[in-house]
DNA sequence: TTGAAAGCGCTAACAT
DNA sequence: ATGTTAGCGCTTTCAA
């Protein structure tokens, strides 16, 4: 347990009789090199256990080489696709990632945003609870490319983006629970400042007011995204003189918040109140009823936010904004 | 759009007439310096929108106050719960977080250890998929501090760890199944040379063989840990001659697989066959039948990981190995 | 109380 | 093909 100095490039050099730079060079490949010394060097290399100092490196090359992913909840299945998408393609371009989660909290978010800002991350993926401008702008004005997904800024053009077509989705759903027959049909949305819980707000309405069912406003109401706002609202909506008989429900907490409340009830899916969601994967296949829902393709996101980031990073030219916009995938289920 | 350069302490310097190293202490409070100077350098910080060069400070410090993370994988419920919890304390105390998803690849979490020791990482927290020894042994002799997680390596007692006390969670989980009634069980294990897998399975063996209940071995296998072995395994189990009544899965991913292969051989839980498992937490509460699970107590894991950790690395004096086992959670269910 | 200067480990321009 | 040297932005002795 000897507190054993870590090799530097200087001490190989010095046991090798040879500059640092010379060695530097046999590490990196750049440069003129003999065959032999370069030979030398890495086998030197090999048996001192030498362990490049990457934040030296950092510092000399004015890049990190990593990535920074603000979530909201890496606990949420579709925040930690997102995270495994986008580590892999990161890991195949030499790039590391830094971590933080925000827990819905605007003021970590801005936290966490200071703290890439500090790490000199060499970009970042974002999935922003709320408006966050001027720490937006600091990264715009260092030149420290931002990805947005789940959540997208307005004007979207003036930032890339990788989101999901929210309005399609909630039209697509509402759609299909009309033709099944149901006219009178509530929504759990979002929050409606944050995109993706307005848009698909703005889908339900479309669909609603195209086969011209009724839009009650006791039937719909405004939550957070958590769980407990599920169990809440799903009861208020319930508790109406007349009830709905289908809702949407704008993410997959609140919808198992609704459900419970439903249980608890004594009311059952969808007899009573159907029920037709988002992002509810379900990886234990255990689920009953199962919940129909529209998905965003969450490992896509992250790996595809991850390639339009490093591509913005490794561009020699500036390019244009990048707003993927990917197709929702529907999987049905039994709660309607 | 203009790529600013960004503000340095020696920008700073030069608009206050001041040096950097004044600068400097005033913003660290470390070192002597007057009220006036410090209340002015603050202002000139605020307005400027300066941003520490967190890089060249750890370079300096030789600090880099970041931990690392490695687990087998992020979509797993346990270990995205792992990560919130030691992400929380970890920001409390001003470390950040690196993370690396090794995908249960030996390679790649020989790779991410790599990594994280070019990364200069302070300590590391581990969730290992087998033997590592010399990537180990690299970290211990440039004694950067490692606590295992969920698996841990032997003798435990030379490494800091915080894990759950698996045999004992298998005893428990095999013995409240007898008592039930069953008699007859087997076990899908997970792999053996895993401690996890190999104490569940241990722990299983021994209430057995205290209650005089058969082990037989066409009623055991090893699995994998993922879905795919407990899809086929389970099938194999069930095609014996004489299938048991009820089987000990290892952990939730292959439970999950289990139930489907159950299913589509249109035999019903727990009426043809009972299930027992671990770590099988639902966040959907939607679950059909739930399942009766031994659980580890994942944020809880996380938090005192970090904790161990961030301790180590703070204490002034060498501080003896800490092998915390965490007392497993039962929830019931109605797979038996 | 403040400033000058060294140096953390590395890369790269320049010199040999 | 190899060596010398400057310098990335910061903290911290040491000197003034």
């Amino acid at each position: 347990m000897n507190k054993q100095k870590p090799v530097r490039l200087r001490d190989l050099a010095f046991e090798l009789n040879l500059s640092v730079s010379t060695v530097s060079r046999a590490m990196s490949g750049k440069g003129r090199i003999s065959d032999k010394t370069r030979a030398r060097v890495l086998k030197a290399i090999k048996k001192s256990n030498y362990t490049p100092n990457d934040v030296a490196r950092s510092l000399r090359m004015q890049n990190a080489m990593s990535i920074g992913i603000i979530v909201t909840d890496i606990t949420n299945s579709f925040f930690a696709s997102v995270i495994k998408g986008a580590q892999s393609v990161s890991r195949e371009k030499g790039y590391s990632i830094l971590l933080s989660n925000s827990d819905e909290n605007i003021l970590y978010e801005a936290e966490a945003m200071q703290l890439m800002l500090e790490k000199q991350v060499s970009g970042l993926i974002l999935a922003s609870v709320g408006n966050n401008g001027p720490r937006i702008d600091q990264f715009r004005s260092l030149n420290i490319p931002i990805v947005f997904i789940d959540n997208t800024p307005e004007p979207i053009t003036s930032f890339d983006s990788v989101s999901t077509d929210n309005h399609k989705a909630a039209y697509c759903l509402t759609t299909r629970l009309i033709e099944k027959g149901y006219r009178e049909i509530g929504m759990i949305t979002g929050p409606l400042n944050q995109s993706s819980g307005r848009q698909r707000y703005e889908g339900f309405q479309s669909a609603m007011n195209e086969h011209g069912a009724p839009l009650r406003a006791e039937w719909i109401r405004e939550g957070d995204f958590q769980m407990e706002s599920g169990m809440v609202l799903m009861r208020r909506i319930l508790e109406t003189a007349r009830p709905p008989r289908a809702v949407i429900i704008s993410n997959n907490y609140m919808t198992y918040g609704a459900a419970k409340t439903i249980k608890r009830m004594g009311k059952s899916i969808p007899d009573d109140v159907a029920l037709a969601s988002f992002d509810t994967d379900d990886p234990t296949s255990l689920s009953s009823p199962t919940i129909a829902s529209m998905n965003q393709p969450a490992v896509e996101i992250g790996t595809k936010a991850a390639e339009i980031l490093i591509n913005r990073l490794t561009a020699k030219q500036p390019l244009p904004h990048a707003n993927l916009v990917l197709e929702p995938v529907f999987t049905d289920g039994d709660s309607w």
